[in-house]
DNA sequence: ACTTGATCGTTCGAATTCTAAGCAAGTAAA
DNA sequence: TTTACTTGCTTAGAATTCGAACGATCAAGT
């Protein structure tokens, strides 16, 4: 139900077009950097950090282009770059035939090993130095909330059911 | 000097990804809704928007592609995709023969008119609907302070000078 | 088994994006 | 003024992205 519609203060307008500026600018950023230093764009980044941290370094294709919030024809054709230069590897899973297991190799570890101290860094100096006192809680506080409330709000166009809606 | 490097703490790492996963899933939804509603990508939507604010309703390609984080090919890209459609003009400096004034046609004023309600009203809902007591403040508070911040500091590969450089 | 429907991943084509190169116009120094 | 450099924008071509269509596999229901 959520209050009928008030639109957005001032404040909470500010506040939105912070955020999404904040985010482009550290994107930004941190892309810069991943690609001089490790020739990885940002999302190949995500690819690979996010193997990185599953256990066993392995994940299915669909699960890892939700994790990256990207689609799934983006993820094989990125998954395909990545193979090519031997950071990832794919194979059929057993369990499920369908489905492909990505995994990180070697390299592919090595490279985000390499790659992390100056991405991490980065992040720090433009995201964190400017924090002080509790900021820094509020905002993991806050953030933490919002997206747990957005991976459960499902997207308006929720699937017209079966054929025959929309009219028009 | 901002400390030597201690990398991120879990905490710091933690609201990094879920800042970045905030952003990207808000991106989305309001984008599905602007193509829904008013046929705009949400990059076209920040354009109009962006103009719609400022004085006159007009800016230069430049400031422009400043504004909405963008590079100059692309605005002269999707630039040309609105003045296709009747909602900006572009017209050349009288000041600077070499800049090109961009302004907001009536029609481009009613769209945004037309497409701004649903648009704060999503933004309410996924982004503001979860927070509560001060934390609208703290974050605003916060994300001001980075973003200049972040405007402030430039770019690590701040133009290697005259020519000579680059070795390789 | 057999149909129906959902899920998984890829391929295809179109749209968007970027970088590099180029041109025109301004600025500054000689 | 002439030269050199900078700035503003566009063009050209390659790379990336997405959505729709597809083939294959699984999951139920009958």
């Amino acid at each position: 139900m959520s209050d009928p519609s008030p639109g957005l203060n001032s404040e909470q307008l500010g506040a939105y077009f912070a955020l999404m500026e904040v985010s482009s600018l550290l994107q930004y950023a941190v892309d810069e950097h991943l690609r001089a230093d490790g020739d990885l764009s940002y999302v190949q980044f995500q690819i690979l950090a996010r193997l990185v941290d599953a256990p066993e370094g392995r994940l299915r294709m669909t699960d890892l282009a939700d994790g990256v919030v990207y689609s799934r024809s983006g993820l094989t054709y990125q998954a395909g770059l990545l193979e090519k230069r031997g950071l990832i590897t794919r194979a059929p899973s057993p369990d499920d035939e369908r489905s492909v297991m990505v995994t990180v190799t070697d390299a592919g570890r090595d490279l985000i090993a390499h790659v992390l101290p100056g991405h991490v860094e980065r992040v720090r100096q433009l995201l964190f130095d400017p924090m002080k006192g509790r900021d820094l809680a509020t905002l993991s506080g806050v953030l933490g909330r919002v997206r747990e409330h957005m991976r459960a709000t499902p997207p308006r166009s929720a699937k017209p059911r079966a054929g025959r809606n929309r009219a028009e």
